[in-house]
DNA sequence: CTAGGACTTCGAGCGCACTCCAAGTCAAGC
DNA sequence: GCTTGACTTGGAGTGCGCTCGAAGTCCTAG
């Protein structure tokens, strides 16, 4: 499979997998005859995973370092185990961040509700609002 | 309130408050006779909800968008409803993926536990892996 | 034989969201 | 009256993750 056809299956550029290769996060293929990259099928998989490790956030560096032990293969699963069980817990957290600062859009978007129908009551000039917040308690934002 | 107070009750920086400020996601406070900034403690609950919007992924032009509104006041407010009432929705979506790449994460460490415990049956001499991974689907990565 | 399109490398440029620096002002304490 | 430290402004720099452009090579079809 030649790097077009790997875009168009991937989804992803043919810029950003040449760009993956250089970094180190995609193993440098075969090349053709012509200096042209060659692709086996089985690079579709590693790709889909690395999405989801993007997907969920993980850092560049962090994939790069999975990546690294991926390719030095036997005797690094331990090492590699542990650095998706410590991602594991970074996407629970993010996860329980985003269903907080979920309830608290929805209880945002029912005080607006509330405000556009029945005609206004608690504004008629210059609400800049902060109203409708029941309380904010303490929540840190500091680190995404 | 000046700057540093209020940076260290919102736990941005002073450099961060300022920049907000310039780019309009923070309403300019009062100023002193020196010239420093005087911050109501009211700025501290506009600033909590930014911080949702930001951990939630809404991109800074979109707050923009929605702390323009809110200086606008009166008025604005079924428009400020729409654009958290989409963003919800972002958000929702988001939640889902990260739920369905969290289950996937479960099933590759799952592959892991089993392969490093029991004495490594399916790898002596070059386990690059994409092994234990029971199947892919479709699932879009392309846009985050 | 020539035009088109896909590929190659190298390096520069971009968008986002800060983050920091330099040079200056000002209030308070010793 | 002088140092210390928090503040001011404007603008430059940073880190991340791509994204694009230029210039060249190579295969294929007409």
């Amino acid at each position: 499979m030649k790097i077009g056809e790997l875009a168009r299956r991937s989804g992803l550029s043919a810029h950003t997998i040449r760009y993956y290769e250089r970094i180190g996060l995609l193993p440098p293929p075969d090349k053709n005859a012509s200096g042209h990259r060659d692709y086996d099928v089985s690079i579709l998989t590693w790709i889909d995973f690395l999405g989801r490790l993007k997907a969920t956030g993980m850092p560049v560096r962090e994939m790069l370092r999975y990546a690294a032990l991926r390719e030095q293969g036997a005797g690094t699963e331990a090492e590699r185990q542990a650095i998706l069980e410590i991602h594991r817990e970074h996407v629970r957290a993010r996860l329980a961040g985003l269903r907080e600062n979920l309830s608290v859009l929805d209880t945002k978007i029912a005080g607006y509700a509330a405000t556009v129908s029945a005609g206004d009551p608690a504004q008629s000039k210059g609400t800049k609002d902060d109203d409708h917040d029941i309380e904010h308690s303490d929540h840190r934002h500091g680190a995404l």
